[in-house]
DNA sequence: CTGTTAGCGCATTCAA
DNA sequence: TTGAATGCGCTAACAG
């Protein structure tokens, strides 16, 4: 292999001092003209580069930073990273993206990783084993050993850092409100087991706008997915019951969407017999037919928003600075699936 | 800031030398019992870790790989990088993701940031811009300095290096052979500009299904899409044609997806009087309605492909090797868009 | 104008 | 059983 070419050797070619190399690539004017041009040319023909490794560990700072996500065959992930990636690469940053694929070991280990010098700061979503696990000693320790983290979408009420969420409650009020104003009053909601906390929050909006309706919070109305069995089969015992809900809330778009797909094969039509609305960043929505109302989140402008925050923490880790949650607003946008034509 | 703990730290905290840490860190039957334990205790104390920065310039590996994608929000890429993902960690590697935005300029940036010696391999699949300016002397410069590459999706014939690609031609040939043998023989394609590799050589596989069934091609129903005016309005053309098609073959999800919506909107019921078929590794096909027909590109396989690739050539760089190029196989996913009952 | 030295954090070889 | 010295690639303070 051909090794790689470093400042070592281009001394060595001109029998000068590694210094003067430096100096002359950074076209000081300690070194001769001609000197300098001639170090320049060879370094330009064998592509040199200063090696960043070098670099960072001189100047105890990558100018990268880590994010942790449970997934990215998520449209919602992707978008928050496309967010990040945008941010960090207007101010010189690079982005180390690891995928924990919910499972709490591989968090552990991902952090385990980064925190070795490779980043300046991580950006994470918990894994839903993690929140399920309800442990969260691995964030505890690296905040304790002065490594900046911001948690996005889904956060841990108890560790402190930076946070950046969706207003889960605002949209899952927004959701059931929007249902309500156009006409229906059985309304089901299609959401997480409780620990996954995003889940739990746009439930608490849903029943908030139940109450203040006065409308009847319902045992059998509420359905809590289990991912690890038959999805659809969940979904088609809520639209089997005696009394089935003439409206339905789904937490995220592949629910929605599975339950749009049920609705057709009970022949049941979509808004007038059972309207249907979900929650997501994602494509799907506007495919389906008909097309999903959806309570919007705005996952680049969370990724965002991310970037800004660890940025800042970056920059002022000596200085004693507040932490805060930063809320992105979420907002409807109705299409065809709750459109009663009056 | 809590400036990090480092062997230096450790070795004045029991006055004794940095080597000495280092070994009993390590469990050295050199260092007594005593020393030995009372260091790892302290070192555990305060979660010692050694940095990765300065172990990866002395091993002069970084055991990381860049992989650069033109957009995260595909679920093809996405699906992609989680193959690479699931692999790399197998193997105890990390991956750093680049997004080109589909901007030779970034794509060079990302390039050159990538060789400055924080990975060990780039895993890349090429921006649109570049193919358009068909530009590729960032990866010849890249290659001629013994940094290994591997394309995936869309590579570059001229390029020497491993490539890894779905079998686009046998893909666009599928796919039009199972609409004419459904009985559709007005078949329109709609495809990318030429410079987009991947569609040009499904749109090949097109021609040539065509050909074997004397088929005549027709130029007004080849439709490349400009994806910088409105889309729907030139598959709308399409279809309002004089002599409109009955089959549709579209080069990815999104196109085919629209397409059944403006069928809808104009009436025609999908396959009866239009068939449409898609070519994807995406969610989307499941949830239209009718469900769509896709040639299946198995976006993980080429992932896990591409990681194999870049390691043995990590792995072998003094030895001399061939490079090839590996093809994944696609295949139909027949759904409702295509199937007429008889 | 050019070179020497020191140091970033670590592992390793060799000497004590 | 411990430590000093060296080097990975680079910059910067300082000396000549």
């Amino acid at each position: 292999m051909k090794t790689k070419i470093t400042l070592k050797k281009i001394a060595k070619e001109f029998d000068v001092s590694i210094s003067t190399v430096s100096k002359a690539l950074k076209d000081s004017h300690e070194i001769s003209e001609e000197v300098r041009e001639k170090i320049k040319a060879f370094a330009a023909y064998y592509h040199y580069k200063p090696n960043s490794l070098a670099l960072n560990l001189r100047n105890q700072k990558t100018k990268t930073i880590g994010v942790i996500i449970p997934e990215i065959v998520h449209h919602f992930f992707a978008k928050v990273i496309s967010g990040i990636e945008k941010k960090a690469n207007e101010q010189g940053y690079n982005v180390m993206i690891c995928l924990s694929n919910e499972s709490y070991e591989k968090e552990v280990l991902n952090m385990e990783m980064l925190s070795k010098g490779i980043v300046d700061g991580i950006i994470i979503s918990v894994a839903k084993e993690t929140e399920a696990k309800d442990d969260y000693t691995h964030f505890e320790e690296l905040i304790s050993d002065g490594i900046p983290i911001v948690m996005f979408d889904r956060v841990v009420e108890k560790i402190k850092c930076n946070k950046v969420i969706a207003d889960d409650f605002g949209g899952g009020f927004l959701a059931t409100k929007h249902l309500i104003d156009e006409g229906f009053d059985k309304i089901a909601i299609l959401t997480t087991p409780d620990y996954v906390t995003v889940g739990k929050t746009r439930m608490e909006g849903y029943i908030k706008a139940l109450e203040n309706h006065q409308l009847k919070i319902q045992n059998d109305y509420i359905i809590r997915i289990d991912e690890y069995s038959d999805v659809a089969r969940q979904i088609e015992k809520l639209l089997q019951q005696e009394n089935p809900p003439n409206g339905i809330f789904a937490v995220n778009e592949i629910y929605a969407a599975t339950a749009i797909q049920l609705a057709h094969k009970k022949g049941l039509k979509i808004p007038e017999d059972i309207a249907i609305i979900g929650f997501t960043d994602g494509l799907i929505s506007s495919f389906t037919y008909p097309s999903l109302t959806t309570v919007a989140q705005h996952g680049r402008a969370m990724g965002e928003k991310c970037f800004d925050l660890i940025l800042n923490e970056v920059n002022n880790q000596d200085t004693q600075y507040q932490h805060h949650t930063e809320v992105i607003g979420t907002d409807l946008k109705v299409r065809e699936s709750t459109k009663v034509l009056k």
